[in-house]
DNA sequence: GTCTATAGACGGATAGAC
DNA sequence: GTCTATCCGTCTATAGAC
């Protein structure tokens, strides 16, 4: 396992915090606590709670990149990769039941707050889109693209938003099925 | 104008504030600040602040079953009350583009909180859920009918969460021209 | 004189910042 | 470790209705 340092710890923790119980719920003492420093040793690394929302966010958007890079790899063709993406509802079915989307939740809870870092946070669902629209675009569907890459996104969003309701695997499953039927229809469509 | 009583004041202003700014971080001093009274006045009329939420709840519970008995009475078919539904995204939009849908944005912070009145925010989504499930009962889908009022209810979370984060019109009005187009082909074909 | 609505002061707890 | 701000919740006081 290589060298994790403070830092990255007080991250990793403060992003599982901030998806579990929301950005403003979490307190210092919650992250330090879960990091098991003291806060003065926190104060070294962050002199914010800002600060440590912009870390999280950073380290959301790289993972996020990875991610989609791989899929770039993985997927053998626009369709399957598509098919990557709306496979998370399945992959992550337990947590997003517990707490949602994580970028869903934290756009959506900053911008009741109107934070500042609002729109960093809604460069989460611009790399998904972008990447989504790439995909379509590949596919041959034109100037259609982002349209359909909004509504996969708009579709994972609703189907998660519901599933915190209402804890519903079925649901889950029966929305998925839904949208793999979908894409292949639209993708079959543009080319 | 008939009399309103300083506590539905309250409950008007609390329902109005935890849309716009959250729950969490609405504070009694902001909610009597909008109501223009002290907070000694205020706490004759709630003891807690649970209390405040479950007096918005109800109130949103009770709205909520007046829109929908008169869309019931509105509407010629079931198809058109179903439009009554999809529109709302564009009737509020303004409102959803600054604050997101108000059922969904206040069930997922009460999901993060892990707040005792979670449930109760949920039956919003339940009214809505029965109502669109009778709507397509009437249109003889009959086993599907729940499936595809979550589907509608799905569609219209999505919408309402990426209108939020993006502020995009046009986004909005794509959608529901296409949600109106799937209801119309669901319906016809179960009938 | 009692009850209710309103106001304002006080205290404990917590959170963020340094 | 401390400081300050804020917030929730309680307590007391006043004014008016009946």
């Amino acid at each position: 396992m290589p060298h994790q340092s403070t830092r990255e710890r007080i991250v990793q923790a403060a992003d599982r915090l901030f998806y579990r119980q929301g950005y403003e719920h979490t307190s210092f003492a919650d992250i330090a606590a879960a990091v098991n420093i003291s806060r003065g040793n926190f104060y070294h690394h962050f002199k914010t709670k800002d600060d440590i929302l912009d870390a999280v966010i950073a380290r959301r958007v790289v993972r996020t990149r990875g991610m989609l890079a791989r899929w770039e790899i993985d997927g053998d063709d626009p369709l399957a990769r598509v098919r990557s993406f709306i496979n998370i509802l399945l992959a992550n079915r337990r947590a997003i039941k517990r707490h949602g989307c994580p970028v869903g939740t934290l756009s959506s809870e900053l911008a009741k707050l109107n934070h500042d870092a609002r729109g960093d946070a809604n460069t989460l669902f611009t790399l998904f889109r972008q990447w989504l629209g790439r995909q379509f675009s590949l596919a041959g569907c034109g100037t259609r693209a982002d349209d359909l890459a909004m509504h996969v996104l708009a579709m994972s969003q609703g189907v998660a938003t519901l599933a915190n309701a209402f804890a519903d695997d079925a649901f889950i499953e029966r929305e998925v099925a839904r949208m793999n039927v979908w894409v292949a229809e639209q993708v079959a469509a543009c080319g």
